[in-house]
DNA sequence: GTTGTTGACTGACTTGAGTCATAAATGATA
DNA sequence: TATCATTTATGACTCAAGTCAGTCAACAAC
């Protein structure tokens, strides 16, 4: 699946493009990059648009042509690291077939990587419930699995929209209560908050609790 | 139970608190009053610290040394709304006895209020921010429907700390995807949100899609 | 009553987000 | 190449949030 950094990258060097659509992408890709630099350089509190439309070399108006806020910035940002830990955690499935299984390994090891990376943390903080703007960073990635499980008939929800809404409120509501824990703490909450995701999609609660609570294995580092 | 105004209230004309303790507990008092006010009156956005510094008679700092920001002076007025209509929703229960039963009932019914308010309408799209402020505001009303289950047996969660998060997160999330639909749309996406919660603490399916998709009746205009 | 100490209160000040009138760049047309 | 229309970029400006050094009221000790 293609992020908008990715898509941003081939739009600047691409030639079936104008120059003014290449320039345009090249400064909100600039804009993009000063920002994740920065913020992952220094307290992300303390970054200003003022510092991020300096490093990207573009005029302080211009930031607002591209974003709305900091926060959005760091939408495809986000995005872009959701992407890469999504595949080196698929990375890991081994032989695992049952979409639930999938599911339940999926959720849990994402949740614990989003309590590391530091942009991620800074984001569920300020996100607190769900935003649109974390629905479009991670939506895509959290929802697949879902429907992989609606899809084989062991899982099912009256209907998506709100289950979609309800699931990432839970998660990212639950990870928040995580970000103080030591990382044994906040994985035995995950697991607690994977096995009530699983019983609210619709799987009996003796069959959530075993799969939810399965050893994990230590992901690999990521290059 | 008791709400940070009601015990505000007291406080001010209470005869066993210093002067100071009685001036300090008067100016949050008009501040929080001051705010709801402007609140209510015109478009919440719209109102300024300032605006609500001048209109308690306090100085502008002051603010801050009762709240940290507009997002927090909103906790108390929300809490004690939501006791109101807490204790009217509780109001209509009639002979409803089973704690299950009681829990989508008001459940089902706050969510509506909910959406009908319009400072809680403001708090749930702004809350972006903290989770700690929505779970101060509201946490305890929420909480103890759920407990009554988990105390009867008919309920069962793995762990309450993360079940509180989890269904607060789930909750505000869901009733945020409601704020644009009409009344009709957004009562029947808060049923299947509340047969989602059902699930997730634990009651069977079945059971779930049952109770939360009663026909509902209407409450009383509150006085 | 006088003096000292504490801590609540204040509003001028700083900082940074977001706006908008203006400028620059582009490309179409003659 | 000159002219113009249109789109894109800019940074000076505005306004509100949040800070903090100083003021003042209350009370305690003498």
């Amino acid at each position: 699946m293609s992020t908008e950094i990715a898509e941003l990258e081939r739009a600047v060097s691409s030639d079936d493009l104008s120059r003014v659509e290449r320039k345009r992408c090249d400064a909100r890709l600039r804009i993009i990059r000063a920002a994740e630099r920065l913020m992952i350089e220094g307290p992300i509190d303390e970054v200003t648009i003022a510092d991020i439309t300096r490093a990207a070399d573009v005029g302080h108006g211009s930031f607002y042509l591209h974003f709305k806020s900091k926060h959005e910035v760091l939408v495809p940002i986000i995005q872009d690291r959701a992407a890469r830990w999504d595949a080196h955690v698929r990375d890991h499935l081994g032989a695992l077939e049952d979409p639930v299984e999938i599911l339940a390994f999926t959720t849990r090891h994402m949740a614990r990587v989003a309590l590391e990376d530091p942009l991620w943390r800074w984001f569920l903080i300020h996100s607190g419930v769900p935003t649109e703007d974390m629905a479009a960073a991670v939506g895509r990635f959290g929802a697949r699995d879902f429907q992989a499980g609606f899809a084989s008939g062991r899982l099912a929800v009256p209907d998506v929209e709100v289950c979609n809404r309800f699931i990432l409120g839970a998660y990212v509501s639950a990870l928040l209560g995580c970000v103080d824990m030591d990382a044994d703490a906040a994985g035995k909450a995950i697991d607690v908050m994977v096995e009530m995701l699983l019983r609210a999609v619709g799987l009996p609660a003796d069959e959530a609790a075993d799969v939810a609570h399965r050893p994990l294995s230590e992901l690999r580092p990521m290059s």
